[in-house]
DNA sequence: CGCCTTTGACCTGCGC
DNA sequence: GCGCAGGTCAAAGGCG
């Protein structure tokens, strides 16, 4: 808005300039054509040059001989003065036109603009469609801050109305690099880092294709579209926030598409940083062991359900299965989970209507376009290698399934297989690297097929940097601990400080996208790498274009480029974070240390507690 | 006192 | 329609 007024500003500033000048010049010359018109022959043009601001009338044209040839000379100047005068009109009038035009512009540009969010808040946005006024007045503000952000990227893609009170605190949208842990002084404040994450939940699964996956994940029956909007407790949190019905419509297309995370963990549920109240407990049938319900209550309408339930082959493995998007902003330190999740989610409904060309009923299909899934790579020779500008670079890991075996598609992410070994593209994280100590054994990141080994894909997913101690803690190997001891790793939980450097990164890779990306803090983003790459998927980078152009105010850069071009980093990042390893935890810890985890504190935050 | 867990009852979907 | 299993509700009690 600014823009279209200074350059006419400086236009008129000149114009006017230039509209004195003559006039002062004129009526100098015409005082001098008067004095020379009279006696005074010292009138000489000189004089005239000294006051017309530049207008020269070629003071040594001609000596002062005799009135004749003074005369002559004046009747020139007046004729280049006139001539000059008509081109300022027409320069007047030309820069008038310029504004009119600049100023319909610009007017086009914001009913454009403002028309294309409303279309893409109708056309599946959830809840965006109730704060129409407030993300326009966003965008504005976000706009109006393009001058310092044009390559910032907001990803506030899970946000609500609550996430809407960020911008509200640094008066605009949080970016990606305001995410990062040491800009904003405000957020920071909050210990749980809980508005730096509002960007990164993910809940794109269900926006990118509203339609289609409607027509695939309700392919049990139409009534159960329905049931599922229903099955929300009719709590009264969730009745007084129910007021975008496509929010919670959308909520179900995810709600359906599971994933399952499978690890050692002694505590009673692993700690991804998310607040959850248990509200049940049933024993499932061919399992001793009670399943646990949980229900996300950082936001009082969360839809994301969790259950958590040991295996009956090995207690000591517990099986943590995630439903639903959040709808809030979420801590730092859950942001991970929750984009991983979500984006699990999201390649598993992409996978989901693939498997109407009968790909996803295949079991063991080959795959090979990269995602990075929290340093998990899955790959695809599915539909998701339609992603053919990916550099192709291949991982594999046996233990890897999507489930499809009942209503919920469910992908299940196993920890607890070791890694068999480590992959070419990975040289440096080296199995030894993960069995230093051999207290821990080293844990690679699996999707492991469900017990029930129906209808599993298997997936090329190494996560090998991640490890998990013997009471189930996720760590890190060692030279996360190498890189990450600069970064200070270990304050945090350890999915924060990887959605720290994941939106450093982005942040970056929107600055320079070419860059090769060897910034030491882009070495670490197992996390970040994960769930860009899960953007291989056509569908969740569709979503994710759209979502992010929702965003970017100024729409002069593509933020899908940005995507594409974030991609070409995508495997670099994951070459170098598969090896990042985090500083081992001294501590075991056993199930008296944490009797029941009433706030969600598992094993990762006992392990952090342990390592702070 | 508020929040949480526990736990039996209830609801719903699905297969037979 | 019935039974089973998964999932949820809500009252009761515990805990900080």
């Amino acid at each position: 808005m600014e823009m279209p007024k200074r350059p006419s500003k400086a236009l008129m500033e000149s114009d006017n300039t230039h509209e004195e000048t003559s006039s002062l010049g004129k009526t100098v010359l015409e005082d001098k054509t008067v004095k020379s018109d009279g006696d005074h022959e010292e009138g000489t043009p000189m004089e005239i040059t000294k006051g017309g601001h530049g207008w020269h009338v070629e003071p040594d044209l001609e000596p002062p001989s005799t009135g004749k040839n003074r005369a002559l000379v004046n009747h020139k100047q007046q004729d280049e003065l006139q001539s000059a005068k008509a081109e300022m009109v027409e320069a007047t009038e030309e820069n008038e036109r310029l504004k009119l035009l600049l100023s319909q512009i610009s007017k086009d540009y914001q009913s454009l603009r403002m028309h294309f969010h409303g279309l893409l808040q109708n056309g599946g946005e959830t809840k965006k469609c109730t704060d129409t006024s407030s993300s326009t007045a966003l965008d504005l503000t976000h706009e109006q801050n393009t001058e310092e952000a044009d390559d910032l990227v907001s990803l506030s893609l899970g946000r609500t109305s609550s996430s809407i009170d960020q911008p509200r605190k640094d008066g605009r949208i949080k970016k990606i690099s305001q995410l990062s842990s040491s800009t904003n002084g405000k957020d920071d404040d909050d210990d749980n880092g809980m508005l730096h994450g509002a960007g990164l939940a993910l809940e794109l699964g269900c926006r990118s294709e509203p339609a289609a996956d409607q027509s695939t994940d309700n392919s049990s029956g139409g009534p159960k579209e329905d049931d599922l909007t229903e099955i929300w407790p009719p709590s009264k949190t969730l009745k007084t926030t129910r007021s975008g019905e496509d929010e919670v419509s959308q909520q179900t297309h995810l709600k359906k598409a599971r994933v399952s995370v499978r690890a050692r963990c002694d505590a009673p549920t692993m700690n991804d940083g998310c607040q959850w109240r248990k509200y049940g407990q049933k024993t499932a049938k061919g399992n001793p062991c009670p399943r646990a319900y949980y229900r996300c209550t950082v936001s009082p309408s969360c839809p994301v359900r969790k259950q958590v339930q040991r295996s009956s082959e090995d207690m000591s493995i517990l099986i943590t299965t995630y439903e639903g998007s959040h709808n809030h902003p979420l801590p730092m330190s859950a942001t991970a989970m929750a984009s991983t999740t979500s984006a699990a989610a999201s390649m598993l409904q992409s996978h989901s209507s693939t498997s109407q060309q009968g790909l996803i009923n295949s079991t063991t299909a080959p795959i090979s376009a990269s995602t990075n899934l929290q340093g998990v790579n899955f790959s695809s020779t599915s539909t998701l290698s339609q992603n053919s500008r990916l550099p192709q670079k291949h991982f594999y890991f046996p233990n890897s399934s999507i489930s499809t075996n009942n209503s919920h598609p469910t992908i299940t992410l196993d920890l607890t297989v070791p890694s068999p070994s480590h992959f070419g593209i990975f040289p440096s994280a080296s199995g030894s690297s993960f069995s230093s100590n051999p207290r821990y054994p080293s844990t690679s990141l699996n999707f492991s097929s469900s017990s029930d080994h129906n209808n599993t894909l298997q997936l090329k997913s190494p996560w090998n940097n991640i490890n998990h101690t013997a009471s189930g803690y996720f760590n890190y190997g060692n030279r996360i601990n190498q890189v990450g001891s600069a970064l200070n790793i270990g304050k945090q939980p350890i999915f924060q400080e990887h959605n720290k450097v994941y939106q450093s990164y982005s942040y970056i890779q929107n600055q320079n996208p070419s860059s090769p990306l060897h910034h030491p803090q882009m070495l670490n983003d197992s996390t970040a790498t994960a769930t860009k790459a899960i953007t291989s998927n056509p569908k969740f980078q569709s979503a994710l274009a759209a979502a992010l152009t929702s965003f970017v105010g100024n729409g002069s850069t593509s933020s899908t480029t940005g995507i594409r071009e974030s991609h070409q980093s995508t495997v670099t990042i994951a070459e170098s974070a598969s090896g990042l390893k985090l500083k081992r935890g001294e501590s075991l810890t056993s199930n008296s240390i944490f009797p029941s985890s009433q706030n969600g504190i598992g094993c990762a935050s006992s392990y952090l507690n342990k390592s702070l």
